[in-house]
DNA sequence: ATGAAAGCGCTAACAC
DNA sequence: GTGTTAGCGCTTTCAT
């Protein structure tokens, strides 16, 4: 069945036949356990709520589908213990390779990644000591840029708006704090109390908590473009003209960055380069039978200012 | 190690060390082929980047994996090709269970499915004849339903506006012209020709080339809320007031929907129930020896009007 | 409570 | 070109 071509023709359609009237499906843990092949490559993401990790995935599986191999998603709910477990279940799986958002995990985890002798790709961020591959980008630096974008407009009461502080959101939240200290400046952090995933709504309530609070900044950055959306929206429903009265940024230019109503600045980020870049090398890694280098690439960002920090 | 309370304790100890040691991960194909028991379901859904199906993925998840199961995602990319294949992946893995999104598929995959003898969920339409098990919804009379809505405010030029006409947004079409020709009326379509995902930008192109055109409606209706925002925001650059002007219809009723400004009428629908429904359904069938009957469930739909369409 | 042994359904290597 | 056979690393059953 699997070299077709090897196999008299009169055999060939007879195994047909039979396929088809049985129903028969190969069985792929037997299949796996004798060959001690799965052809199978563990991706591991924080959530699939946030279209990054779709884009992310999608450039992912077109390569990898493409070679050959399956691609097992698992989503570890921002939480080091379900990745902890995720880590676990793929290398029973017996994955060949394991792509893995993030580059803070557990003790066991890096463990157990190291010694699984596979190839590991780490992504999103940049890490001081890389389990093997890594593929991002500095999370510290954008917000800097993102920051001192907004103060080089002359604004100076600035808050840092997030849902909730994943790591990521946390190294943008410090390049912020860096920034404006450099400029001797302090930011306002507005921080959803309960964690819940970014979402266009969540901008909006933590715009209308900080507008009743009475505090309301000269600009606000978020970690990300649909809190900015959000607290757009809010803005104007409560009054405030953007960029006017207040100035918006974004993380990620997602797609509707550039024609949202005002068009909002952001940082983008290249989330299908990172997908690409990362199952191209792990190809390669499951290539090649030396083990290459562990490397590092910084994929960078592009501040893209528009008409929400116009001022 | 599966039963640790069974052995003395000094072994236990023995054992973990060594397990610690040699970083010794237990072989699931191994476990899978010698015990004939995989505690994997299999879920296809046709896109990542629609956050419906995120919701949808989130509530099985829960359920599944608290159960026990490992929650094998694959997506078709809204190709019955790619969706054949994937049944194909997963009979092969031994799913004990799959659940798909929709009710159209090859003859083949139809095939496979009724006899791999095992539980199956098609989700999100009603079928006319279900493989198995079916929860959903009607997708045309909920096109009907939202269109009937803007007859009803007294408008008169409706356009249906799409990305790609998956055979869902297709019902929702279909329930569209029903409901314009009980009124006398007929339907202007909007839909791009390439296939796109739905997106903001999306429904931001889509309307500024109608626009563009000269032929602006009184109402559009939108399969999703995410063109739905685009449009109204390609609106708002061009100068026309929502709803005074013309009144937006999305679909889904997504997070953003109540606080987008101005907020948007929509059709709600229930993907977290449709997920806990097929999750909790799977697992009874799978604990109870004898076959339950194949039952479809009619999960409904809400209409929901707001400011996008209070003319 | 512990050890021994058969066999799950394939793959790979070999003989025919 | 075709048939045969020994494992792959577990689970399950049976002896001890």
């Amino acid at each position: 069945m699997r070299k077709p071509d090897a196999v008299s023709p009169a055999l060939r359609v007879r195994v047909n036949a039979a396929v088809k009237e049985l129903g028969y499906v190969p069985n792929l843990a037997a299949s796996r356990l004798a060959s001690s092949r799965t052809h199978t490559i563990g991706v591991i993401v924080p959530t699939l709520y946030n279209v990054i990790f779709a884009e992310y995935l999608f450039a992912l599986h077109d390569i990898l589908v493409a070679a050959g191999f399956h691609v097992l998603v698992v989503n570890s709910r921002y939480s080091q213990i379900e990745e902890e477990n995720a880590i676990k279940a793929l290398l029973g799986q017996r994955v060949e390779a394991i792509i893995i958002t993030g580059t803070h995990h557990t003790p066991l985890s890096r463990q157990l990644l190291s010694q699984a002798r596979l190839p590991v790709v780490e992504t999103f961020e940049l890490s001081p000591e890389p389990i093997d591959l890594n593929i991002g980008m500095s999370q510290e630096n954008a917000g800097q840029t993102a920051t001192q974008h907004l103060i080089g407009l002359g604004l100076r009461r600035i808050a840092f708006l997030t849902g909730n502080l994943d790591h990521r959101a946390q190294s943008r939240l410090d390049g912020c704090r860096l920034a404006m200290e450099q400029a001797g400046l302090r930011p306002a952090e507005i921080i959803a109390r309960k964690p819940r995933h970014s979402s266009v709504a969540l901008g909006s309530d933590l715009f209308a908590m900080t507008h009743e609070s009475g505090d309301v900044p000269e600009a606000i950055f978020c970690t990300d473009d649909n809190l900015a959306l959000g607290a757009m929206q809010e803005c104007r429903k409560r009054g405030m003209r953007v960029p006017d009265d207040i100035a918006i940024m974004g993380f990620h230019d997602l797609e509707f960055a550039a024609c949202s109503a005002p068009s909002l600045s952001s940082i983008a980020t290249r989330r299908f380069e990172t997908g690409k870049l990362a199952a191209e090398r792990v190809l390669a890694a499951l290539n090649s039978s030396r083990t290459p280098a562990a490397e590092q690439i910084d994929l960078g960002y592009t501040l893209i200012a528009r008409e929400s920090t116009a001022v």
